[in-house]
RNA sequence: CGGGGUGUAGCUCAGUUUGGUAGAGCGCUUGGUUCGGGAUCAAGAAGUCGUAGGUUCAAAUCCUGCCACCCCGACCA
């Protein structure tokens, strides 16, 4: 993609809008625009993190034996009436009329159409157990939409949904998805902790969060140094006295024993809720009557599991963990470009040069932004800071005169080698073809 | 929903106390000099001052209602 006619409006000064780094930087690198309270347009640098995303998220899920649906958004309210969640839930829908005036919302999960559609769509036990899952918008109207695309009110989720006969195999299927979460968020460069959690409006027995540590997170996880017990503070039985936040450290800690181990105190940390993994039990199968005959011939209502990754808020994580003020360093598999390919000064020869190299690149498959601006240098600099793009190329007068081009490699952008602009592209494929997904370390 | 704050050019803001014909910086357009970390000179375009009503000879400025956005609390991926 050539910069001088993409839509990359990026700016030097930063929005009073934004509070959190990943706002301010996602405002500042033009990845995204607001359009309402928690409503963001997603331009070229953000659309393509997310298209990457979910290309992880994907090959997982396949990998698991997951299959993709589209479900729909729009939902008849009288669903939500059935599961009887309308109460609890009800707030968050965003309701409408269709012209007959029925009462519809805009899906915030999709828990009561998966019940459905497979109620009615399933024959047998044999065909068990099934996972299916889908990357949509969701719609929630928010008490308080806030850090941008964190905690909006339209947002990108992967969900899925798996149907067992029996509690076991739900189990089973639980540890295959928490197993394949690990690697999902690994893959994607970002560190995660798995803790246990509130079951919350979505009922059911067990559930735990994924969560990328940050101190701009809202949630309170507690964890013991002794034993691998690890929560979400919502867990504890917590009285007025104890501090329920970890103030402006990173970590901290709270006198409450360790549910596991008794240990008199535990270590509290900040993080991102990117991930929930629940086991639903039989709460929506019962209500919607989604039973089937098993072996003996007796009706048995289906098992169920459910499974949410944020993958907006993912991108937001991915930024509160790995930038700084005014840059950012995406990870390859994840970044919008592989290759942000910078010339300087307008001399006809670099020009010619980095046309010659852009054309080159993009022959060979590499993603690159070519910043083909006639800007100073220090703009198409600050830019690129900003941006992230993991591997750079800068092209100079002095450089192209000696055959050479200057490489870089995120995140330190300080340090750089001259290599021949004759290799440019294989030393470019090399890195990109080599590069191992970065591991998170996992707990 | 309670508490706090802000709405003036595409962006960041001044001007509001004390009413008197709309300002700056950045960005944008045109031209010149520059060209490896947001350069510079000249010329220019750009605003129903959130909105509706009121007070007044006169309102961005004073009064009232409404709306939007941000922040602090309960909710969630």
């Amino acid at each position: 993609m050539r910069f001088h006619n993409a839509l990359i409006p990026t700016t030097k000064e930063e929005s009073a809008q934004a509070q959190v780094l990943s706002h301010k930087l996602m405002l500042r690198s033009g990845m995204v625009h607001q359009l309402a309270s928690g409503v963001y347009s997603s331009l070229p640098l953000a659309a393509r993190i997310l298209r990457n995303i979910t290309q992880v998220v994907r090959q997982h899920m396949d990998a698991v034996g997951a299959q993709e649906v589209i479900l729909p958004m729009l939902q008849p309210l009288q669903l939500w009436q059935t599961s009887d969640r309308l109460k609890q839930f009800g707030p968050l829908l965003f309701q409408l009329h269709d012209r007959k005036q029925m009462p519809f919302c805009l899906g915030a999960t999709h828990e009561e159409v998966i019940t459905v559609l497979l109620r009615d769509c399933l024959r047998s036990y044999r065909q068990l157990p099934m996972v299916m899952y889908q990357i949509q918008t969701k719609f929630r109207d928010e008490i308080r939409p806030r850090f941008g695309v964190m905690r909006a009110r339209e947002f990108l989720m992967k969900d899925a949904y798996s149907f067992t006969l029996t509690q076991q195999e739900t189990q089973t299927i639980y540890e295959k998805m928490r197993q394949a979460y690990k690697a999902i968020f690994a893959d994607c460069g970002l560190q995660t902790v798995v803790v246990d959690a509130d079951c919350g409006d979505m009922g059911g027995n067990t559930s735990q969060e994924f969560h990328a540590v940050a101190q701009s997170g809202e949630d309170v996880l507690v964890f013991c140094p002794e034993c691998n017990y690890a929560a979400n503070q919502d867990v504890l039985p917590l009285d007025g006295t104890q501090q329920k936040s970890p103030n402006d450290e990173l970590e901290s800690r709270v006198d409450v024993p360790c549910p596991a181990c008794k240990h008199p105190s535990l270590k509290q940390q900040r993080g991102i809720e990117v991930g929930h993994i629940f086991d639903l039990g039989t709460k929506y199968s019962l209500a919607f009557q989604a039973t089937l005959q098993d072996a003996a011939g007796q009706q048995v209502p289906l098992h169920m599991g459910c499974y949410g990754i944020g993958v907006s808020r993912m991108m937001a994580a991915l930024i509160e963990q790995r930038g700084a003020s005014g840059c950012m360093c995406w990870p390859l598999q994840i970044a919008p470009f592989h290759v942000q390919l910078i010339s300087l000064g307008n001399d006809a020869t670099v020009q010619q040069a980095a046309d010659g190299l852009y054309a080159n690149l993009m022959r060979a498959g590499v993603q690159v932004l070519y910043d083909d601006r006639n800007e100073q240098a220090g703009v198409k600099f600050n830019d690129a800071d900003l941006i992230g793009c993991p591997l750079r190329l800068c092209l100079g007068k002095r450089a192209v005169q000696q055959g050479q081009v200057e490489f870089q490699q995120g995140p330190d952008f300080s340090k750089s080698t001259q290599i021949a602009l004759q290799q440019a592209v294989e030393h470019v494929t090399c890195q990109i073809n080599d590069h191992q997904p970065e591991t998170a370390h996992l707990k």
